[in-house]
RNA sequence: GUCCCCGUCGUCUAGCGGUCUAGGAUCCCGGUCUUUCAAGCCGGAGGCGGGGGUUCGAAUCCCCCCGGGGACACCA
């Protein structure tokens, strides 16, 4: 049994993060948790042509905002010298060489090819040629030598079992850029071993990557971790998710109005179930539950309508303040007077939440607008109160108003008033709704009543009468 | 082209040789409740990719085919 579980999830600042990186990350952490582990965090960020500042952050913005914490914190940028010194090492032994070859000549050479691998041209120059090039002030790369006996190897996944690989067509792989950078095969290798990662967990499209890395692991003396591949996240058309598949990254679907613990949920169970079926989790629950033996290998379509559900589930089960919490950014447009009236901002949302999938429906959303701004009747709405009886109604409705209208006053109130008309209760409602909300569907009536409170009520209905009136 | 992975309702999945005329969830459709819409509740439609084996017995094990995906950079 000996060591803790050791995981890491090491995301490229090349862009955000999208739900891919999410779960393999979700996953790491639910399983470091799970086990009492230690949850590593480390940013890939070598290439600097591509790595962004503002993309560092906003990869740790979400994953705070998911609530995935981590144990420790480490820049590839920082730790150049390790990787030159390993290098270094590597080239001494003759484990690797230096190439002088540009990325051009051998594209020239390969005539661009696909799968064909490098021709290990520069593998046996001379000291001399070697010392030469250098003091002609030509950076070379570090290549790794790959013997060719090597090509066919095999590994233990710890999620799919032996998986062997027939006759590799890798040549000798760069581990050091000209730049005097790492390449990414090699800093991985170097930080997962001087990090003690017990166990790397990763997405399918490493599972390549892996010989090369072990090999790597072979050169250097070093006891290779336990690898484990999960399976890809697809769009819809079955192709690996990416951005043209619409809001992938998880500042998107935050923007949308999808709440974390619903990202959480989604995500926890695309690739892996309850024991016993459950659906709707907490992180906390998932913790509990997480298990390795429960992981789905085949590939997981990305599907935005059963996130929806998972979202109005956990709308439904937010408390009214995390909600009012959570929805404020979707509320902006209601105004500050709007805003500042808290108590009115939470009965509102109680209403009309159950009836969004996600937040951003809360934007320009007609119950809300009902709710805070007094109508402007549609010649439509004007002409329909017009008939029947139902400017009866509303004049019946405000005569018998009670100073102080609750929620439980108003059902009797239309009865009340029905009968008088010779009337059934919905030809009450029906006007009713109208006058005060100038719409002919929305929350419960009552309700509604209740949020405006008497002295609105009274009012939208006196100028629904005198319009009404007027146009006739 | 080479190598690798995967294959149960449209989607997410349960199933780890018999309890499966394959269960749940979502989506879709219908009904119900309600003053309306939504939610809720009830019901319906919908699947083991194909072919060979192994076995008394295969969704479950093996092989082939087919299909889908991924990887083949001085990107990570």
């Amino acid at each position: 049994m000996g060591r803790e579980l050791r995981v890491r999830f090491a995301p490229s600042p090349t862009g955000y993060l999208h739900v891919g990186g999410a779960r393999t990350a979700l996953f790491n952490w639910l399983w470091a948790r799970r086990e009492g582990g230690v949850f590593v965090l480390r940013i890939e960020d070598t290439d600097v042509t591509r790595s962004e500042r503002r993309f560092v952050e906003g990869i740790l913005k979400a994953l705070s905002w998911l609530g995935l914490d981590w144990d420790e914190l480490y820049y590839q940028s920082g730790r150049l010298d390790v990787y030159r010194a390993y290098a270094e090492r590597l080239l001494r032994e003759g484990k690797a060489y230096r190439c002088f070859c540009t990325p051009d000549e051998i594209a020239q050479r390969l005539k661009g090819l696909r799968g064909v691998e490098y021709d290990g041209r520069c593998r046996d120059l001379s000291p001399d040629q070697v010392e030469k090039y250098l003091a002609e002030g030509r950076k070379p790369a570090v290549r790794f030598i790959v013997p060719e006996e090597k090509k066919h190897t095999a590994y233990l996944d710890f999620l799919r079992g032996e998986i062997e690989f027939k006759r590799l067509t890798t040549g000798d792989f760069v581990i050091m850029k000209s730049d005097g950078t790492p390449a990414y095969n090699f800093a991985c290798v170097v930080d997962d071993y001087e990090m003690g990662i017990t166990h790397v967990l990763r997405a399918e499209d490493h599972i390549s990557n892996t010989p090369k890395q072990i090999w790597l692991y072979e050169a250097l003396g070093w006891e290779p971790p336990e690898f484990g591949h999960l399976s890809m996240i697809l769009g819809p058309d079955k192709r690996k998710l990416s951005k043209r598949h619409g809001a992938t990254s998880v500042e998107e679907l935050r923007d949308h109005g999808f709440l974390p613990q619903a990202v959480v949920n989604y995500l926890a169970l695309l690739g892996w179930s309850h024991p016993e079926g459950k659906e709707i989790l907490s992180l906390e629950e998932l913790v509990e539950a997480f298990s390795l033996e429960r992981v789905t290998l085949s590939p997981q379509i990305f599907d935005f309508e059963r996130l929806r559900w998972f979202n109005r589930k956990h709308l439904a089960r937010l408390p009214s303040g995390e909600l009012l919490q959570a929805a404020e950014p979707f509320l902006k447009w209601l105004g500050e007077e709007a805003l500042a009236d808290r108590e009115k901002l939470t009965k509102a949302l109680g209403l009309v939440v159950p009836s969004v999938s996600t937040l951003s429906e809360l934007v320009g959303h007609p119950d809300l607008i009902a709710l805070f701004r007094r109508p402007t009747l549609s010649n439509e709405v004007l002409n329909e109160l017009s008939q029947g009886k139902k400017l009866e109604v509303l004049e019946k409705i405000v005569a018998r108003l009670p100073s102080r209208l609750t929620r439980d006053d108003l059902r009797p109130l239309v009865r009340k008033v029905a009968a008088e008309l010779g009337l059934k209760p919905r030809d009450v409602f029906h006007p009713l709704r109208l006058a005060l909300t100038g719409r002919d569907k929305g929350p419960e009536l009552a309700a509604v009543c209740e949020i405006l409170g008497t002295e609105e009520v009274l009012a939208r209905l006196s100028q629904a009468l005198a319009t009404t009136k007027s146009e006739r």
